[in-house]
DNA sequence: TATTGACTTGGCGCTAACTCCAGGTGATAG
DNA sequence: CTATCACCTGGAGTTAGCGCCAAGTCAATA
């Protein structure tokens, strides 16, 4: 696949591609005789992996060092496994620390709607 | 209080403080005859409410727009009303993301697991 | 009176993660 | 043959949200 089409299939922009192919995160894609980028499956897999993991706030810097531990073997599952262990805690704090916003959020609109009704009655005198 | 003590108290820095004076975000903070920043309770509570809103990624021009409506008075309730379930959405909405994310990685966290136990299999040959 | 030490302002610097641009190349359509 | 068009590279620019620093002020202490 061209680079525009992967960028349409998975809603990034070419440069973003180009990004982080240069930064490592993307390595070995394949090019044409020519020199244009040739996407294969499994770089497509990766990125739609990137982009699923970016979106949950893993850093950019976290996932390269993730490819690079996978391009480097069965020798560091281990070692992935432990980012990953790390990845897994940070987005169940996250989801918490959200959940319980969510409750505030909700107690202070409860109060507004209170001052709205308020705010309606004194309106109709 | 000074900005020092506010800083202190709500783990924030003193200049985290006076960028968001400066921006709106935190208006008419009293000044002693020197000068010098002399933070209201109610000062207090905006910051903790700030913090609170920011830590669940409300960005600091979103709290602008809210202070703004807050001072401009009861008219603004609805609006601010408003302004506070969008938010409520959005939170809402990332705890889902946040789920599904946390799902695809048990999952492929159990593909580790079995991984190392080949793993570690082989290496007992 | 002189020296701290916390505070003041204005403004430049910094990081992450892109995003854009100029100038150049290769394949294809007219 | 040339003109278009998508692609290439290297590098500079952008945005959010602060962080840092110099130079100056003020109140309290030695």
């Amino acid at each position: 696949m061209t680079i525009a089409e992967v960028a349409k299939k998975f809603e990034v922009t070419p440069d973003t591609l180009r990004y982080y192919e240069r930064i490592g995160l993307l390595p070995n894609v394949a090019r044409t005789s020519g020199g244009i980028r040739d996407y294969s499956e499994s770089d497509c897999r990766w990125v739609e992996y990137i982009k699923c993991m970016r979106s949950a706030g893993v850093s950019v810097e976290t996932l390269v060092e993730y490819v690079a531990l996978f391009h480097r073997g069965k020798e560091t599952i281990p070692a992935r496994k432990k980012l990953l262990l790390e990845q897994r805690e940070q987005i169940v704090a996250r989801i918490q620390e959200l959940n319980d916003i969510l409750a505030r959020l909700n107690w202070k609109l409860d109060g507004y709607e209170e001052r709205m009704l308020h705010y309606e009655e004194n309106l109709k005198q």
